[in-house]
DNA sequence: CCCTGATTCGC
DNA sequence: GCGAATCAGG
């Protein structure tokens, strides 16, 4: 796999929106979690809260006995049996109030930022009265704040009244809301345009009208990568 | 053990 | 530029 810029763009979303590593790997596919985290600290964008950050203190201490400097033990066989015996054993660090990481009311509440800036307006009329919108009309799905874990998803209330997989018909509009494995994820459930899939809303969405030749644009980004592919 | 991100460094 | 291996904190 390599870094598309529509990978790029996922990774950085969902970096910035709080994934982990794990998770952003996992929806990307084709790449370990390093290889994001790899990706992302080339691409500027690094920190986070890390669980191996809070350090820098004194001396940097223990640093890394045999690392890599040559064509050293790649992997040391044995994780040698013999502790360093010696530890100084001493921490009068001053308490230090911590004031909170200022992380919390996360649950990604962007106040928008330019929906698009100014674009040829493209739009045209589908069949049952849908409009199309142009290539530079893609909202921004904002899907974003992913799920800090996902769990096994409990049927959960959220969704009693919701299109849910199992009420899909033909009758019914079926554009997902959500992603797949979300606790809410369900379907729109409006009805559906005659001959379509979608709500007239929804295939508005779906639906983009087809510029000129020549004039065509690259593809708006997903949200976040489309289907998934695994 | 599991998880996390950070870093290094051969490719 | 990429990412496995490794490190290190929770």
């Amino acid at each position: 796999m390599s870094w598309t810029d529509e990978r790029i763009a996922t990774l950085k979303k969902m970096w910035e929106g709080g994934a982990t590593a794990s998770q952003i790997a996992e929806e990307l596919g084709g790449v370990s979690r390093n290889a994001v985290i790899g990706k992302a600290h080339r691409l500027g964008l690094k920190s986070r809260p890390s669980p191996v950050k809070a350090n820098e203190k004194k001396k940097a201490a223990a640093k890394k006995p045999a690392a890599k400097s040559t064509a050293a033990a790649k992997k040391p066989a044995a994780k040698s049996t013999a502790k360093p015996a010696a530890k100084p054993a001493a921490k009068p660090e001053a308490p230090a109030a911590k004031p909170a990481p200022a992380q919390a009311g996360n649950t990604n509440s962007q106040p928008m930022p330019n929906p698009t800036p100014d674009l040829p307006k493209i739009v045209s009329v589908g069949p049952g009265g849908f409009l199309r919108q142009g290539p530079g009309d893609q909202q921004a799905p904002i899907p974003p704040a992913p799920p800090r874990r996902l769990v096994p998803a409990k049927p959960s209330p959220e969704i009693a009244d919701k299109t849910s997989l199992l009420d899909l018909s033909d009758k019914v509009c079926r554009w997902p809301m959500g992603h797949p494995g979300e606790p809410d994820f369900h379907f729109c459930g409006d009805a559906v345009n005659p001959g379509f899939p979608y709500c007239v809303e929804h295939c508005g969405r779906a639906y983009q009208a087809q510029l000129p030749r020549g004039a065509r644009r690259p593809p708006p980004p997903l949200p976040f990568g489309g289907p998934r592919v695994r």
